[in-house]
DNA sequence: CGCACAGTATAGCAATATGTCATGAAGTTG
DNA sequence: CAACTTCATGACATATTGCTATACTGTGCG
């Protein structure tokens, strides 16, 4: 490191001067190395001072330990303030496509220091991801089952699923809507292992059907989206994923009550896991980004109210 | 390095036997700089020993710094032994497009450590570029002057100019040649500042004119063998280049003696200079080429004469 | 040619970084 | 739960590496 900053200064003194230490400190340790190597790094008695070949070669893997030094240093800072770092996500697909990945979308241009490496999981891959170190941060739904003191969960939106098709569906249209003109259309189901399905079979129980006409399944959130909108098809969404799509027009929210699942979507983390700034960021942006989706869909909620008519109620 | 030794030979110990220390000494230095960092490098606790994010990404740079300095080792390793390092050649164009550039291939695939730089230059730009540290040796032919102690010049070949046409020419037919032949024809100089020019002067003088039909100059040693092959035009050139040229058969040498120059081609090294063992393992394959070379071409002369008929003088 | 100056090497010394050995603590495994 | 492996800690030695002060050497100018 030394010789290449002596050789990148033109001099002992200016060298020594660019890392902070003393001009005979450098030219000591150079002379050392000179004896250690046992051959010339300097051509003596030049004024200005000039390096042999070995000198200049030996220079430019000074330069590589310097570089590689300078960035362990700003790998530590970056890592202290949260601005440099990986954050590696699991997460439920729908919610990761449907809002999760907009919002690293905007994490990312706050944070360009950051990268953020994401897989889609369900909970029991996600708990095991989490204990094995292979992720730092899960986005799922959680129902009130406790999975221990080693996680932390934290609320971020509460669950509530709505029967979805498109906006022009004959149903829309229908009044009264009841659990047999469900029936009468064709379904889309979300993936195996998903925490929808299980909310797909209890929505069946409630309506004392045993089975739906399952048109597809196994689609990822735009997949789903694009069967919805061109066919009459029904599926079950959670609201939020729904209201994330109202810009696109594509789908709705069909009026008929079904049975709430008892679950909320929220951040999964170890309760022991090493502190990481980056991913303790990455958190808390998500976090008041949902806080803010809040705000917006109560606040789409109360319009749909008034055009359906005035609601003292709000 | 420790780091990175650690988590790559995923243990402290063998980490630490890896870098030839003990196992204290690294784990105690690795608790230093998690002390100085802040922040853990390692998950406590785990069996097969797990690095924090943060741990990894400084052991990246860890890496880098043991792979840096390994090649700085190599790089002293390969210098003493000459196997490595950069041979910074001047030379006139001529010699070093017809023979060192060819002995240049050679030596590259005998030695593939070591890469060659090379810059045309001739004898007054050659000493300036050899004292500046611009070049480690330079190929140029030199007369009786003495350039000082400081250079040491090794004579490679013995100089010797001739006339050079293409095989077919008109005047290798004709006997007796005599001057006025020469200057009927025209001519193709060489590059201004060359020997060859101040050569070429010589002769004019000898032969008692001011001057030559001169149809071209200027051009490399390519170009002007192949304007030599197409017209009748005479050029003085070397007789080695003349002869390394014989394979190609575009260019002979015209039966006609001229004034020697008294001036012999040779490598031109600083006597003080920084001892660089690729340099003078570079010198030894171009001396000992040319020390086969000087064999050949008296075979080939042997052969020439014998066949212009049987000479007893040899 | 010699003097002044800038820059480099050397000397002496102090602090600390870094190593080893011996031993205790903690986690893994049968 | 005991045996074993692996990591952490303590006590100590020493070599590296730093600093200040000073001698040396090459460069440029009168």
């Amino acid at each position: 490191m030394q010789l290449a900053a002596v050789i990148d200064a033109g001099g002992v003194s200016e060298g020594a001067a660019m890392l902070g230490l003393t001009q005979p400190a450098v030219s000591r340790s150079l002379a050392m190395l000179e004896a250690r190597v046992g051959e010339p790094l300097f051509i003596k008695g030049r004024r200005p001072l000039q390096a042999t070949a070995l000198g200049s070669q030996l220079a430019v893997q000074g330069r590589a330990i310097i570089s590689a030094s300078r960035r362990a240093s700003d790998v530590v800072q970056g890592f202290v303030r949260g601005t440099t770092g990986q954050v590696r996500l699991g997460g439920v697909p729908f919610f990761i496509d449907a809002m999760i990945s907009r919002m690293v979308g905007e994490f990312l241009n706050l944070e360009p220091g950051v990268t953020v490496q994401q897989a889609y999981m369900n909970l029991p891959e996600l708990t095991a991801a989490l204990e094995a170190n292979q992720i730092d941060i899960g986005i799922v739904p959680i129902g009130a089952l406790d999975l221990g003191p080693r996680f932390v969960f934290t609320e971020i939106l509460p669950g509530r699923n709505i029967v979805a098709c498109r906006p022009g569906h004959p149903l829309m249209r229908k009044r009264p809507l009841e659990a047999g003109d469900l029936t009468r259309y064709p379904w889309v189901a979300p993936l195996p292992g998903s925490p929808l399905m299980s909310d797909l079979q209890m929505i069946l129980m409630s309506i004392g059907m045993s089975d739906l006409n399952i048109r597809y399944s196994g689609g990822s959130l735009m997949s789903v989206v694009h069967v919805l909108a061109e066919t009459d098809a029904l599926a079950v969404l959670p609201f939020s994923v729904v209201f994330a799509q109202r810009q696109e027009n594509r789908i709705t929210v069909l009026p008929y009550d079904i049975p709430q699942p008892n679950r909320s979507l929220g951040i999964l983390r170890l309760t022991s896991g090493p502190r990481n700034p980056a991913v303790e960021r990455f958190a808390g942006y998500i976090i008041s980004a949902f806080e803010d989706l809040k705000h917006v869909i109560r606040r789409h909620e109360r319009s749909v109210v008034w055009a359906a008519g005035p609601d003292s109620s709000m």
